[in-house]
This record gives structure tokens, sequence and C-alpha cells, in this order.
DNA sequence: ACGATGATGAAC
DNA sequence: TTCATCATCGTA
């Protein structure tokens, strides 16, 4: 399986989180790996996105969201919850892709929800600020062949609704139909 | 549908 | 120190 190279990720997030759709992600965990088929996924891009946790500028927890494309950005919320987020884009322009729902190659599991998605798969900050490749234990494959062409369905990001009536409601949010 | 949950960041 | 949160689960 081919691993999706950094430079995808080092380009319009939109894009990144659109394609991302159908690619696998995969984890190894001592010996071995699980894959998982990304079937939802968000787009928090810039300094204007107000549902970005960078739109008030570079903080200690979101500065991750400034580097690199392909830097991981893992976070905690609600007291309870990690969630996975990819970084796209140049470094110095805040943007990520936040992976929202997967389902398992191996048993066919179907994980929706950003939070029961990591949980499932024992990602936790230790995987924040590295970089998605084989030697971090995380990386991303692109998918086998593309038989037939996706459906993707687009919709307002979840939980956001504190962003103003246009980041709100901006088509921000991309889910396979499977 | 709604409230409880709960640690951390960021604002006051 | 106080408030809000890129969810989820339990109870209705």
């Amino acid at each position: 399986m081919k691993i999706v190279p950094r430079s995808f990720f080092d380009r319009p997030t939109l894009s990144v989180a659109r394609e991302l759709l159908g690619c696998q992600l995969a984890l190894r965990q001592n010996d071995t790996v699980r894959r998982f088929i990304i079937t939802e996924t968000e787009a928090y891009d810039g300094f204007s996105d107000l549902a970005s946790h960078a739109s008030r500028g570079k903080t200690k927890r979101n500065e991750i969201m400034f580097r690199e494309a392909g830097h991981l950005y893992v976070y905690f919320t609600y007291g309870i919850h990690w969630l996975l987020n990819i970084v796209t884009g140049p470094a110095g322009y805040p943007a990520a892709v936040l992976i929202r729902g997967a389902k398992s190659v191996d048993d066919l599991v179907h994980y929706t929800g950003p939070a029961k998605f990591t949980k499932a798969l024992g990602i936790t900050g230790a995987f924040n600020g590295q970089v998605l490749s084989r030697q971090a234990g995380l990386w991303i494959e692109a998918p086998k062949s593309n038989q037939t062409e996706p459906t993707i369905i687009t919709s307002p990001r979840i939980g956001i609704d504190y962003a103003g009536p246009i980041w709100s409601q901006v088509q921000y949010r991309f889910v396979l139909r499977m």
C-alpha cells in the first residue's frame, strides 16, 4: 500500500479534507498494524475561521496548527475526549483536518464521532506534535484504486454554533457515503 | 430531547 | 478565578 507523502497535506485544507475520504489511516501498535478507511473529516482553515482554535492567534495549545503540513494536532476537550487532527498547508498558516469517522478494514467496525474514533484506536496526546510517518506509528495510505467515484456529502461542521453566521454554516464537513 | 460529565486553555 | 469547549453517554 502506498504511503501518502507529506506534500499531499501541504495543499489547501479543503482539498485535503475532501481527498482524505477513502484513504486509510494506519496505526502500528507493537508488531501489528491496524488500518481504517477515513469516512468523515472537517476542515479548519486559517486565521479568520472563527470555528478554529487558531482564530485568536497562536497559543501554547494550538501552536501545532502553525507547523508544517503532516504534523499531528491531538488536543483534549470537554474534560474527557482526545481529538485527532492532521495539520495542512505551509508553516505559519494555521490549518488542520479533523478526523471524525473511520471504518476498520479488519473487522468493518465503523467508528463515527471524533472521540469515539480516538478512543477505539488508543490515540492520546502522546501523538501531539509528532509527524505522520511509519516511524511515528501513524501514517496515511492511498486507496488501492479508484474503481468508482465516491459519493461525498458536505455539511456545516459539528459543535461550533458559536462561530457566527458565516463560519458555522460553511460546508467544511465531508462525509463518505458507504 | 436534555443534562451531566470534566480537564484544560484562555479570557476576565 | 471564571468561563467555555471542534462530545459522548445516559436518561427521557
